[in-house]
DNA sequence: TTAATTTAAATTGTACGCAATATAATTGTG
DNA sequence: CACAATTATATTGCGTACAATTTAAATTAA
């Protein structure tokens, strides 16, 4: 029998699961937002690139692909948070933009991230540490 | 502007993105014990408990509600993986126990574990010790 | 310049994950 | 015992993820 297919050993079974709380702990406070966690993401990669992004870049940043972003990016635009325009120099590109709604709606957002710091319970130092090891395995695994 | 609304301070981010590559990792590995990962997951569970375990109980164990596994469950039924039975002590509860072509699938994912702890590029001393925050992290969320 | 190739998004199909609800069996209470 | 409350599982509906395919536009090559 072996004992290494326990999920007590497994590195991945905590990450499937930390994911999970973790998503589960946003939840309500992004519902106040009537955002799910995924668009949260994005709303935070658009609040940094308000002159517009291409779906294939905010794809790179997310590391998702045009699969998932095209339906929710279409839920997001009926939520009139975002809008979405055809590139005028290459048409292939759609050019993702904030409504005046998606701009404000970082006031709204930014006590979320001392919130969820919180919860964690972990001291800043610790956070660091955890944030450098977790960058090193992205790293290893090739992203 | 916000400057904790980036995705490289987020640790919830790290912790996401770790997940789907790691996921992206086990795929072609469990595919070809045409296993998902969740389905591995449950699999695990089922090696320890050859005898049977309840919904609830493999729910327990891996943090799923009946929403998820049912259909789940399901699934490897038709892929003969495993059986459902009523327990005659309590019709409410369907106990889950392995078929032989379960119990057999155990010696072809015994490599697996050797496999992706390699991939991680982690010495067995930093794993450990990610294990252990990471734990801690799942504890201080309150699971 | 036309034809083949590549690229960006969208679409299709499958499998989670979870909230909310439904159903059926069991337990608790008066 | 009758009946309300609880428990275990299943179902429904919605939103991701992602592989595979499709469509349309741009680029490259012949």
């Amino acid at each position: 029998m072996n004992n290494n297919l326990l999920l007590e050993k497994q590195l991945c079974f905590r990450l499937y699961s930390l994911n999970k709380l973790m998503c589960r702990l946003y939840a309500p406070v992004l519902k106040e937002l009537a955002l799910t966690y995924p668009q949260y993401l994005v709303m935070m990669v658009l609040w940094q690139y308000k002159a517009g992004i291409s779906v294939k870049d905010l794809g790179a940043q997310l590391d998702l692909d045009s699969g998932t972003l095209s339906p929710l990016l279409k839920r997001m635009e009926r939520q009139t948070l975002i809008k979405r325009e055809r590139d005028t120099k290459d048409e292939r590109v759609v050019l993702i933009k904030l409504t005046q709604k998606g701009v404000e709606l970082q006031q709204s957002a930014e006590h979320i991230p001392a919130k969820m710091f919180a919860v964690t319970g972990l001291s800043p130092e610790k956070l660091q540490a955890l944030n450098l090891t977790l960058d090193q395995l992205i790293d290893n695994l090739g992203d």
